[in-house]
DNA sequence: TGAATTCTACTAGTATGGAAGTATACCAGT
DNA sequence: ACTGGTATACTTCCATACTAGTAGAATTCA
């Protein structure tokens, strides 16, 4: 079995906190791949604990639909469901253009800014980071405009929704384009201090949809990674 | 204490999880109050199991949002975040927005029967059905709407988001008034059967916001089962 | 009387042993 | 060669004992 990698101090509570943080981490960060197994006794050694607070993490984070817990047979890192994956960026999508629209009448010049600011920060980071990195900045950015449309809590929310498909971004290195998606924020924002509602909208929905565009290129090139890969038939036309 | 009701012979698998099963119904149907403590050593002896599986329940439902672990201090049914509350709705509000959206175009005559029978169903449960009751329909309905959009699958997360908004129509019996549920229902089934889609995402949206109006009083009539009271601004206008 | 302190009875968290169940390798019989 | 049974080495699950930390009552001291 591929190893985990071993704990660099992680200064929380308690131990089955800590190594359900370590092992989430790990997943989304895709060291241990969908699929993997994951045995109590095993992750215990490792980090030097007993079974219990392994266990109990191994319940959180199948909680989280990151672990699978088969009875009696086996803890295994969760393949990713296509279909779920659609789903939720269909809300997402949903989501977002419905928090476009409250931001529409509300937003202000210092909005903007800050935008082109982080904008900035993610060319940058789109030629040189990691895709995590990138990650954290895109969020960054979607949360800017939650809170902007007043209705900052929304974005805990669609990070939450996320988590899937956040694995597939990470996973995928090489097919990952950063600055497509960089592009596409440009012309969010461009079209929202023009006070277009309409293009704002519409480049929302581009820009989500460009998930469904990467995807089957993703699936075909890691196929044991995913379930329910016959799902890829999206229901939405491309915009 | 309020005693939890002892087991009725729960045929699921584990132990953990029947123990799980058991308690959550208790609270979302609000025999468990919201604020209430639950020791695990005296649920153990309820069940007559030993502490452990309990303890794993427990997890499970606090990862649910049902049951808030303080360290070294107790486990307490949780109180129903405003904030969260008004958060969800919002969130649900843009994605059935969007399942008209994609339902307009494609929703069959078959389709518009089968909801007005649901109402039928409804009317009669309004008026002599327990709230919980009520909710099962009121689900198989959306539900509906989302499977004859062509996104099954988003009910389930509609469902899971709709939670706690069910634990606050469950526990208020008295003020909770089904009818005007079912009349919005019926509004919206008369708009799309019309093809009016504007007039059928009004209705939509008309219908989510009255929880919006029905919270304050249910919040003034049950303060100590609320946290983030003063949340109560919420961020919608009324349509 | 009042305030600080200790003691006690709780709590959740962890460790460990063993029970029940599952998959696999091995071996016997056809 | 192939099928069927069995032993074995796993797995998760449950029970029990113990640790550590918290809240509050009782006690002590000013």
């Amino acid at each position: 079995m591929r190893p985990l990698i071993p704990i660099p101090t992680t200064p929380d509570g308690a131990v089955s906190l800590q190594v359900c943080a370590r092992i989430r981490d790990q997943i989304i960060r895709g060291s241990l791949v969908p699929g993997q197994r994951l045995s109590e006794t095993e992750v215990a050694s490792t980090f030097d604990v007993s079974r219990q607070p392994v266990r109990e993490a191994f319940i959180r984070l199948a909680a989280e639909g990151l672990l699978e817990i088969r009875p009696q047979r086996g803890t295994y890192v969760r393949r990713i469901s296509v279909a779920s994956a659609l789903t939720t960026r269909l809300i997402r999508e949903a989501v977002e253009v419905e928090l476009i629209r409250m931001l529409i009448p509300r937003i202000t010049a210092a909005d903007i800014e800050s935008l082109r600011q982080q904008i900035a920060q993610q060319e940058e980071v789109a030629s040189q980071g990691s895709p995590a990195d990138f990650i954290l900045l895109d969020e960054a950015f979607h949360r800017h405009l939650a809170e902007a449309a007043g209705a900052p809590d929304v974005s805990d929310y669609l990070e939450a929704l996320n988590v899937q498909m956040n694995r597939v971004r990470n996973m995928t290195v090489r097919e990952f384009a950063p600055d497509i998606l960089v592009a596409q924020h440009r012309a969010i924002v461009d079209t929202l201090e023009a006070g277009n509602a309409e293009a704002a909208e519409t480049a929302m929905r581009r820009h989500l949809r460009q998930f469904n565009i990467d995807l089957p290129t993703i699936v075909a090139s890691y196929p044991d990674y995913f379930k329910d890969t016959e799902a890829l038939t999206p229901h939405d036309t491309p915009l």
